[in-house]
DNA sequence: GACAAAAAAGAACGACCGTACTATTTTTGA
DNA sequence: TCAAAAATAGTACGGTCGTTCTTTTTTGTC
């Protein structure tokens, strides 16, 4: 990897852990430059606007969503362990967080977003049609439906956790997944 | 009223305007007065500080909210019609934008908003017991339980809604409540 | 209608934003 | 090793941000 590129992806590294934290509107092009010990030029220089600092970021961290979280997800076997270990924070948050940030923002970066959270929610179909034919679901289900009820699920566990700081969050987490997927059974 | 304070209620009624729009820490003061052709000085007079202004505008917010969603709610008689009267978008959306705005930003506006939210969720769960007052529920339920899924449901409507303008939501969002209200019964 | 008080406007501030240019340093490959 | 190329830094620009201070206009009262 040339030198170009171990910069680029040090920048792309930095901004994810900055974007996960602020969210991705955020994570300015000055205050990046001071995180990663770079003039703001010299960063710029590897984007060449904003806007495509932002595309990429997110990109970086559809990869190592899909690296941490999906793929070792789809090593789990059965359906609903399978569902379970796909129902966590971690990683996540820059997307629920860009998706309120830019949902009012027409542009290439919400263009991106949205294919990136239509590919997320197609993922959730398969993995119930895969709970279908490990016979852990039912096989008259509609797999859309599910997707929204556990996206549902996820941005109000989000919303408990980071901003209520609820304390009995993860029992209500539990119980609404568990209910979920009884409903499905 | 003197003219001061209609002045302060015509801000504060273009700021919810612009907030629910374009979510509450896209109001700025210049783009405020803009809105409401007044000088930046003029309207920052009214307030103090942007802090100000934006609890405010949240406080407005959730008298409006209160007025035009809740209170009617509560006229609807019986447990289970008036928890669907409760359950739409117009008026909240301020709410869960600030929400994802403001949930990493220590202040004065989220300690307010997080008030107001768990007022919301207070409100959710008297609905429910209501509920099972009404005989729609049954007796042995946990309310705030009902209020995370109930909200959660929420979030993910608006989430299709607004991000990804699904054709579907509606059939969507009212089978997912169906169902979760056919839980509780 | 005069006059004090209240309301609104005007101008300026330092800070940060994204971006465009130029200059300097570092890396790279023959 | 050395020059070309790539990477980074420096500087400056116009714009917007929240806020302060001063001045002007509007309002309400006697």
């Amino acid at each position: 990897m040339t030198k170009g590129e171990e910069t680029k992806t040090a920048i792309l590294k930095a901004g994810l852990d900055m974007a996960s934290r602020l969210g991705l509107e955020n994570v300015t092009i000055g205050s990046l430059a001071k995180a990663t010990k770079m003039s703001k030029s010299g960063l710029f220089a590897h984007f060449e606007s904003k806007e495509n600092l932002q595309i990429q970021i997110l990109d970086y961290a559809g990869q190592a969503f899909s690296e941490h979280i999906v793929q070792p997800a789809l090593m789990v076997p059965g359906g609903v362990a399978r569902i379970k270990a796909l129902f966590q924070l971690e990683g996540g948050c820059i997307f629920v967080t860009a998706s309120s940030d830019f949902k009012d923002r027409p542009g290439r970066v919400r263009d991106f977003l949205i294919k990136q959270q239509e590919g997320w929610l197609a993922c959730l179909r398969r993995v119930a049609q895969s709970a279908v034919k490990a016979g852990d679901f039912r096989e008259d289900i509609d797999s859309g439906q599910f997707a929204f009820e556990f996206y549902s699920l996820l941005l109000g566990f989000h919303l408990y956790y980071k901003l209520l700081k609820s304390t009995d969050i993860d029992e209500r987490q539990e119980a609404g997944l568990e209910k979920l997927i009884r409903n499905y059974q």
